[in-house]
DNA sequence: TAGATTGTTAATCGATTAACAATC
DNA sequence: TAGATTGTTAATCGATTAACAATC
């Protein structure tokens, strides 16, 4: 029936996919729309919306094969090919990232850190070069990696930006407090914005 | 006319927040909704909503003052008193969260870390001790934090959340891929579930 | 006064939830 | 067959956007 993947539901897309893996490695073979939301604290009538974006292969009167299910959304999530990917950016937050892009981050393949800084230059990050920043243009016409992660400044990442767009940088996990959705078309933004997320957290714990 | 400050309202109070330091450093006297609408990437419709959920403070005609905008908004997101705040779980993302928290994040105080390894214990992380988590009650009932840190796996932090909660902590600064607020009613949780992120951001750059 | 822009109500839109026939 | 649970349509809900009178 495939209806549109909308934002909302590709959002949970990773924890069906969290929780199923869970259920499978612990021989679970079949599960039910009302279990599924109980655990991920959504409705059934969400759940079963949810899968049915994607096609319906629940069995009416019995629930859903998790490995079935698993497989499915598996397909959907991840792909053979791994992403080529670049580091913008090697601050303290740059590296752990870096740190966790490479051990724990499937799909992805980190293929240069870059910097503007002269001491970082030359030296290795998690098992790659950091580069000059005034080398990405010709890195990345070699390269083609399809993903930049901006672990740099608001005023750095908006000087970048329009480079990193030209140069067919399609995605975009964001660190920076410099929104790219909000002015260029056509690439895909994750932004993580720390320092909103706790100015938000204090919001709600003095106010709640 | 104080409307209830809704939680998509509340996400983006930080980013209006950023915006309005900006412009009052640079000296940026007034603002209208439809300019301010332009650099968030939203409408002039839904900034007069936004402002309006606090209390109208724009003049009809002429627009906001960006001083009284940004005072009101900065007396609703900050306070005098920190929040008093522990981490939890010193591995690789631990020590940049906490580095993170005391250079760049207002509103926090960090008082306390814990770890469960060893040789963790004992050694120092951004100016706090590393304290062994068996100690986390005792420490709680003397200090009375008002905020918990979680970077530790799911497993971890889905056996220490009743604990946790049991000891009056309200707000989580949430790395854990354990969601407590689908179980735990009365705390405030903000979610940074970066594994989830990355598998988004693959999805929608293999499908846009 | 005329132009601009707010505050606020009404309309629209999209996502979530409810309901229920189909069917295992 | 009876009970359970899906797939799917309809109803509800909440957030966003549009519209416009009020007013600077």
């Amino acid at each position: 029936m495939q209806n549109k993947v909308s934002l909302p539901v590709i959002k949970r897309l990773p924890k069906y996919y969290r929780y199923l893996s869970d259920m499978h490695k612990n021989g679970v073979v079949k599960v039910s729309s009302s279990e599924l939301a109980k655990i991920m604290g959504t409705t059934a009538s969400q759940v079963r919306q949810d899968f049915n974006c994607f096609g319906g292969f629940g069995q009416q009167g019995i629930g859903y094969h998790v490995d079935v299910l698993l497989r499915e959304i598996t397909n959907l999530l991840f792909s053979e090919k791994k992403l080529d990917t670049i580091l913008i950016g090697t601050g303290r937050l740059g590296r752990a990232i870096s740190g966790y892009l490479t051990a724990e981050a499937k799909g992805y393949q980190l293929i240069a850190a870059f910097d503007k800084n002269p001491e970082e230059i030359g030296r290795q990050l998690s098992g790659v070069d950091i580069l000059d920043i005034a080398d990405l243009e010709s890195f990345c016409k070699e390269h083609h990696p399809e993903v930049a992660v901006l672990c740099i400044p608001r005023q750095s990442a908006q000087e970048l930006a329009p480079s990193l767009v030209a140069l067919g940088i399609k995605g975009y996990w964001n660190f920076s407090h410099y929104d790219l959705s909000v002015v260029y078309d056509g690439i895909t933004v994750e932004n993580v914005h720390l320092g909103d997320s706790l100015i938000s957290l204090g919001y709600r714990v003095r106010n709640n």
